[in-house]
DNA sequence: CTGTCTATGTAGCGGTTGCTACAAAAGTGC
DNA sequence: GCACTTTTGTAGCAACCGCTACATAGACAG
């Protein structure tokens, strides 16, 4: 069976939104792919560019799950926004994407090839699908975008470690969430 | 020379506020507190909780640091608020610990051992901080404080991925910092 | 059919991983 | 001084790491 890069990235985002991006290495990514180690060198080149090109597709990725959770119509509130977008990142679909969220900020964080470039690439996204479902009559719809994507970047945040309550909370005391 | 946990720990703490916790072997991690692998096994049993154990130290860091960045006097307004703990976030010594605290935060989220319970007492301690630091005239200094905190994880987490515009537009546009 | 280029399997290299077996030194109590 | 416990050094194990050398199989052009 011939496989190509574009054959096996999928099946390597699988693995990895499954496993993460920490303990990935050559030999399990491979067998999840069904090729060998051997195999991927061959395709890459070495690992760096294979972990680079894997996170420009999960990004890819990322963004058609976004594209495939837009309703048709925007949002009439603020608030109705927020709800939406909370609601679409606890979606069990989604959970595999936020664990494998952290990897890739952490790496971004320290500065690792790939990763701050496929971050910052999914945030981009993540802000215009945020503008798109803003209310119509919103008056400052781009500076609300960012202030509500602002909010619930820290909401999921805490929630990761536990502190979904005070995100909750503060949510509510902020007028994000309706009481 | 006689070493003990509580001599080897702030070492041990140097070095993954340094290095990473993803990258944190043992050779590497012994040779920088002066020991050799085999007694830090000696000393913590194995990997797992001498990594538990750190992450609990190095919270007890943090929390430390945060109060020494307490000035006296609450702060006047919500705004004031939020740029003091930015500001604080911003010092260069907490660089090192932010980049820590995405491996942590990844961690949690994955469910490492030793992580939520670390990331949780981190956040609990910073919310605790931000609740002092509240204006004392605030209509609702506790839903206030969760709020805020929310926005600034938020703003750090965009920060970490290269969104710092992103983030400080929407403090503007949310009202959480002056224009 | 033959040469050439691409795709793949097998084996292995040098290095690192967490951890352990064994032994010796260094206290410590009597 | 002697038994005993705590602390430490040396060596090594089996597993894994990224990566490479070498051989081979197949596709395709002439």
């Amino acid at each position: 069976m011939k496989l190509s890069r574009d054959t096996l990235l999928p099946r390597l985002a699988a693995h990895v939104l499954e496993h993460g991006l920490g303990g990935a290495s050559l030999r399990p990514l491979a067998k999840a792919a069904g090729t060998s180690d051997r195999m991927l060198i061959y395709h890459f080149g070495n690992k760096e560019t294979l972990i680079t090109e894997l996170l420009g597709h999960i990004a890819a990725i990322y963004s058609g799950a976004l594209d495939a959770a837009l309703g048709g119509e925007r949002a009439k509130t603020r608030q109705e926004c927020a709800e939406r977008i909370l609601a679409v990142g606890s979606q069990p679909a989604m959970q595999a994407f936020l664990v494998l969220w952290w990897d890739i900020v952490a790496g971004a964080a320290r500065g690792v090839p790939g990763y701050r470039a496929a971050a910052r690439q999914m945030m981009t996204q993540q802000l215009e699908w945020l503008e798109r479902q803003m209310p119509e009559d919103d008056p400052d719809p781009a500076g609300g975008a960012r202030f509500l994507m602002t909010a619930i970047e820290g909401t999921l945040m805490l929630s990761a470690v536990g502190h979904e309550d005070t995100a909750r909370e503060g949510l509510l005391a902020g007028g994000l969430l309706p009481s």
